[in-house]
DNA sequence: GAGGACTGTTGACCAGTATCAAAGACCACG
DNA sequence: CGTGGTCTTTGATACTGGTCAACAGTCCTC
């Protein structure tokens, strides 16, 4: 399913898809709205110090998108050994901050968080949104402290991968070091699409690649891509996509009248997921 | 001098700064146009076919901006045996398009090169300019196919890095592991703040910043900061800023009638750099 | 369940940048 | 060293999205 940047594949799906996800997974297909992370995976090991637990790389449901993906289940067990912890962040706090040394990565198990650039004039950029699954804190390998603040927008829960550790398995297995490269590679091909967008694309054409590409995020994860619930606000949104809050808003109306979406408050359904696609690239119709 | 992304540094010296280079480096000034990499720098070994030539990091001017950044010199006739060989590339021609199977990084050692990522309904979106000392190709790591087409904007040469090897050798060679992930953290790092620039800035902020980096890359080269031709059209420059050409011009008339800078054509003399870096935060002025 | 604060919607207006156009400068090539 | 084509500059105009404002809805707390 790695459609990215292929040069005739149709309409925009290189925006829309950032994960290359394993398969397409039919068999886990739950709502959004539920947390089945904790529920199908056994909490094995004892709780450790303020909000701390044992995490197993080999039994979590999320292994073939995260850093375990392609890497055979005899061999994750040395994974386990390294990661040893989780920790919980509630809602509004951060998981580090710019300038924080860099000690871990951190593979965002249940929840939703922001990454969040601030200039040094007080600009703000959110970098991106990540869900379960989906990894943060690549962006401190380079200077070890952090180059943006991670704040999570609902209660959420992360598996702790200590860089140092990671960088030294990686070392004696092979296939592990290779995913870490491929992993990142992936943020960078992601952050092109974002230029791409920011940078050629009208704001409506924004807002629709927006939705389709956390639709197809909500997907690949196994639940509806059609219905779910966003975690940000308009602004937040708004400052993701290089756009004031009211110009989303304004496109989410705009959509919701011609039958695209529907959106109340927070709950979005995509009615013509085609359409939308049509929407991204209306600069030519 | 790794400014970058830290709260209180001056100004927007976070978009300006993204290179974090090894020393000033004080003894190698030169103008930029002249291109002092062969001769400080013996090819060694016979010429190989077709524009291919014998490449050596540890005898190399760059190797402290490049991949061997920090590894000691007698470890790097480790990476002399596998950088086998180099690749001349001419003004106009792609040194990879995407779709292109990806098998090796390029180390820019002499030239300029652009990047260019065109959506499947035909935008364009150039995502990095690279002079010596950079590095191209990471996007492609992901999906063992290039995400981007790198165009060559004068006749220009580079290093072949091929990537088998350099996950082999680097498996042995922590060090050298350790830097290429850091070369790949920093390439996210470049890239958040070009997405700050695209979301946030107005044209001529954008255009200013612009200015102040390659002023800094030119700098840690080794080459004057001030004064420098650009090696790109003014419609390359507006299709990386998210602008149209005019505006680009128009802002570098602009600047120009304040006396900022001096602009005939591609040669550009940065005037008075302080109050470039007030242009680029301008917004609260 | 009431009050307050945050979040979202919508309208009117305006600023900034794109678009269109035309002329001038520059460069590469024969 | 002249010529065609590309690149750049500048002006006039249009239009998108930002700004400001008022109000409505929603959520959280007490």
């Amino acid at each position: 399913m790695v459609l990215l940047l292929r040069r005739h594949s149709e309409l925009l799906l290189t925006i829309v898809n950032d994960i290359s996800a394993a398969e397409p997974d039919a068999g886990r297909s739950v709502s959004p709205y539920t947390d089945n992370t904790m529920a199908s995976s056994p909490i094995q090991g004892k709780l450790l110090a303020s909000g701390s637990l044992a995490a197993a790389c080999s039994t979590c449901s999320l292994r073939e998108l995260c850093v375990p993906g392609g890497i055979p289940v005899v061999e994750l067990e040395k994974l386990d050994a390294m990661v040893a912890t989780r920790r919980r962040v509630k809602r509004g706090e951060t998981l580090f901050n710019v300038g924080d040394e860099f000690r871990a990565l951190f593979a965002v198990r249940s929840g939703f968080f922001k990454t969040r650039i601030t200039s040094s004039d007080g600009r703000d950029q959110i970098t991106g949104f990540q869900i379960p699954g989906e990894l943060l804190g690549f962006e401190g390998v380079a200077t070890e402290q952090h180059g943006v603040d991670a704040i999570a927008l609902e209660d959420s829960e992360v598996c702790i991968l200590p860089y140092g550790e990671l960088e030294r398995i990686a070392r004696d297995f092979q296939p592990l070091q290779h995913q870490l490269h491929r992993v990142m590679s992936r943020e960078i091909m992601r952050e092109h699409n974002v230029m791409l967008l920011l940078g050629t694309m009208k704001a409506e054409e924004r807002v629709a690649a927006f939705l389709l590409n956390l639709s197809e995020r909500y997907r690949h994860l196994g639940y509806a891509a059609n219905e779910f619930i966003l975690r940000m606000t308009r602004q937040e949104i708004g400052s993701y996509l290089g756009l004031k809050l009211e110009t989303v808003s304004r496109a989410f109306s705009k959509f919701q009248e011609q039958g695209v979406i529907e959106a109340q408050g927070k709950k979005i359904t995509l009615l013509d997921i085609e359409q939308l696609r049509k929407l991204v690239s209306s600069h030519k119709n």
